[in-house]
DNA sequence: AGCATTGTCTGACTTTAGTCAGATACAATG
DNA sequence: CATTGTATCTGACTAAAGTCAGACAATGCT
């Protein structure tokens, strides 16, 4: 009853039939749902009939049935992959953009009303955040992105919020050596973003100089993912990118107040060295040679 | 990406495809998953079969079907119900009961395993209590339990453990005015449990006197399932059991550190009164005449 | 060019889930 | 004791999902 293996198994009872209850709503618009989640999975941007196979779990010929059944319909179009005539590509037509919306309404609608039923909406949220983290953390895809992307932006302001929080005397981006975009794009560095799904959880910086070294900048991982190795990972990820553009020596900064980024930096390779910068935050900084 | 509602839906996206899972190892053992379900709700003690019938809302000939199934294969035997010879009661044969165990162990190894990848596995834990009981608010049941079950205790202890931490001094029970079981027992007072699922997520006690009066004790909510109005349910509950009893007049003393809990009092018709006992922790005291 | 491989489609099939109209046996009621 | 109601069962049916073996065309490889 109240041991942890009970409390998984009773939050497992309980989303099952929410879950459920979306899949009844999805029945309404009279259509089977294994053509809606065909239809919803093109919707979504999956073109490749063979990547809707793979998402969805079907058979070959199930899948086909599907397809031919939402042709009928007049929901969607296929036709010869462009540069491989054996794959077929589907996209939906006026009619069935307007039934995926549809879908998407009764979607949002019903995400809606749980929050609405609910008095404590943020903490609900953050509880959905770490679990869905937690759920897919094998499906965390670590993707090279503009800094100035809503993804990267997301992931930036995040972090500077945090570190406003955990700093003494709050932080003002203004006074940081904040990295020029330029200096994290190729050919001179990177950015990183981990996405779970469409959230992004998590980004890392390759900022390049002038000096000789580039620097590893803007290290975030989401609260929601935290004690999943991410901070490893985007950081191993960031040393791969170094190593393609041919850069040899990393350096970074960082503050005491950040203890888990000492810890980490100090158990992967890196070595303290003397303060190689006039940032007022950062009172610590490191050096790796790759 | 980053508003609330596709928050909602990146956790129903991650937890259908994890619920899946589990379902998919319900079917590795040879059995269709109806039929699955109908053997774990009578191992869960779900005997009578139109009790099975409605938790699992299926149609009674397909009920019928499935039960016959689960005999041919030895694992259920059907009676009458005694005292209704209509009404029929399934059990588990001997075979039943390891098939039975066989899930039991599936699902927890499963949710072991989901615990085990994680490093924080407490934080986990808080925000499945939390999405369960949201998503279960309108099947939370109060029950009224002996004050020594396993269920009042485990309520107890979380109460006395967030005294702890909300008093500045701390709280040491031994210097409390401990109500005694006897007097949260039914004809002099009554224990109420509230249920999310199999989880006990508040209580209330009604304490009987001989001074004309019955005080209400030990109030308490689950952390993660506050916001749901659980409180004034409780209470409401327990004014019920109160006029069952045929006692007029309430009191109860509480802290001003608890000022979700004075406010309560204040909103549902309790009157301020002077201190009327001795115990060194609270410091406002209440009445309600009913 | 010849041959194996790949991606999709078709037809024939099975299993699972679910519906519905009686049939049957028992219980409750006046 | 007849009537009405209730719980379950049976038979006949449908829809949906899924399986499998081959057909077919395009592609890749030697």
């Amino acid at each position: 009853m109240l041991d942890p293996v009970s409390r998984v198994r009773r939050f497992n009872r309980a989303v099952t039939s929410a879950v459920g209850a979306l899949d009844t709503s999805f029945l309404g618009r009279g259509r089977p749902l294994g053509a809606a989640r065909v239809l919803n999975a093109i919707g979504h941007g999956r073109s490749d009939v063979s990547e809707v196979r793979d998402y969805l779990g079907l058979d070959s010929g199930l899948m086909s049935r599907l397809l031919r059944s939402l042709e009928d319909e007049g929901l969607i179009e296929t036709q010869a992959h462009e540069d491989d005539a054996r794959r077929r590509v589907a996209s939906l037509t006026r009619a069935g953009k307007r039934e995926f919306a549809a879908y998407e309404t009764l979607s949002n609608t019903q995400a809606e009303s749980l929050l609405a039923r609910n008095a404590q909406a943020e903490a609900l949220l953050a509880a959905m955040d770490l679990i869905a983290s937690a759920l897919t953390r094998d499906r965390i895809a670590l993707t090279e992105r503009d800094p100035r992307s809503d993804e990267a932006r997301y992931c930036l302001r995040e972090y500077y919020a945090e570190l406003g929080r955990r700093f003494k005397q709050g932080f003002d981006v203004s006074l940081s050596r904040d990295p020029d975009a330029k200096d994290m794009r190729r050919p001179r560095g990177s950015f990183i973003v981990a996405m779970s799904d469409t959230l992004p959880i998590g980004c890392i910086g390759l900022k390049g100089t002038d000096h000789g070294y580039a620097e590893i900048k803007r290290l975030w991982v989401a609260p929601s993912a935290r004690g999943l190795g991410l901070g490893k990972r985007l950081m191993d990820e960031a040393e791969d990118a170094a190593r393609t553009l041919d850069i040899a020596l990393l350096r970074l900064d960082t503050n005491s107040a950040l203890p888990e980024a000492g810890q980490l930096y100090r158990t992967t390779g890196w070595r303290e060295i003397p303060r190689f910068n006039d940032d007022p935050y950062p009172d610590l900084f490191f050096e790796k040679r790759l």
